[in-house]
DNA sequence: CGTTAAGTACACCGTCTTGTGTGCTTAACG
DNA sequence: CGTTAAGCACACAAGACGGTGTACTTAACG
């Protein structure tokens, strides 16, 4: 509302408000999942009191949504804007995530939610297509056979790694970067011949 | 409990509650999520007494538990004993999903419980593990050179597939057929040449 | 200093949640 | 027919949930 929103210019405890609340949302939501989390519990580790929590969102949906527009998957934003890479090198690049990744918060909204018509729901679709669209972008600029196909391929394989990482407790990424290999090699038209290929389809 | 438990000898509407509490508990666990449906709603669409529900299942999570064991994934465990196609026809029938599909419900509830200790949690890691070494075995029977390998990859695009589908709202599956047959046909040595197995990938 | 906006403390509401306790009816089976 | 187990109706607990109302304090800024 006001010019002050970030950046508490004395964190006296008490001004900074919205910014705790959505710190304790990253936290708290995945740690234990949004349905989970009560508004109560949420203020209490935000150290807000309900009231202003309720003056900055209208419902915990609004935070929700909110919460899901901040969360910065500082991989994949990171990834694509890396200039020391190649094309090809960044679209594997993203599956090369740190083991201690919280793990996809938007299909879980997607599915904790369980309502299309959420607003969290459709920012999480929202973005969805919008890695895609990256994806594409780079795998054309890598010069893929054709792009938004590799794209959307590579990102049901990230979408893939995080489901299974989840069920699983186990981290499917490699998994996921092998397969990526493949397809990345396959779809782009390289100096490296047939025989290459198949030692590392084979791998 | 008695030896009487499946197929009431005559559903005079009341005798055969244990199933039919798991059949509302298909039904509405699909439609609307675990959470969000209450034991009073399920037993109402079970026309069941809340009272008899509870002498059936001790709680809610057990009867989550028995839902995930029950549920019959009718494609994948039909697809694997189809003995009229041969075993690469199978690994890629697994695809080949009905649209009608609710979408796997193991996934559903390892995140919507967000518990890996919770009984339908393991269930569901174990499960997962089961899909992936059946396909493994196909793999095998196909002739792939790593079928572990193989399989994996395989399951994790089933995943993807199903999350996918979940969040976007639309139908991932042919996506995770495409990527699926260029894995298949690279881990395959098959009478086909690389020219064809070039134009699948472009396809 | 005085105004104004931000935050606080805390009680409270209605609703929904899982789960029980009690006493009754009904169907199956020997 | 009489026993036994399955199921039923219904009220009720106890707590978590999202959300509000009210009156108060504090910090920033001109």
């Amino acid at each position: 509302m006001t010019e002050l929103e970030k950046g508490p210019t004395g964190s006296r405890r008490g001004r900074g408000a919205r910014e705790r609340i959505l710190g304790a949302s990253r936290q708290l939501f995945r740690e234990q999942g949004i349905n989970r989390t009560g508004m109560d519990q949420l203020c209490a580790v935000a150290e807000v009191s309900k009231r202003t929590a309720y003056q900055h969102f209208t419902g915990k949906d609004e935070l929700v949504a909110e919460y899901l527009r901040r969360f910065d998957p500082s991989v994949l934003s990171g990834v694509f804007d890396r200039t020391d890479l190649t094309p090809r090198e960044r679209l594997l690049a993203v599956f090369d995530i740190p083991p201690t990744t919280p793990l996809c918060p938007y299909i879980a909204a997607a599915v904790e939610l369980h309502d299309p018509q959420h607003p969290a729901s459709q920012y999480a679709r929202d973005y969805k297509k919008a890695v895609a669209a990256r994806l594409a972008d780079t795998a054309r600029e890598a010069g893929a056979a054709d792009p938004e196909q590799l794209g959307e391929q590579l990102a049901l394989l990230i979408d893939g790694a995080a489901a299974r990482t989840r069920v699983l407790d186990a981290n499917a990424f490699p998994t996921a970067a092998a397969v990526a290999t493949v397809l990345i090699d396959n779809a782009i038209p390289t100096a490296a011949g047939d025989d290459q290929r198949r030692e590392e389809v084979a791998r």
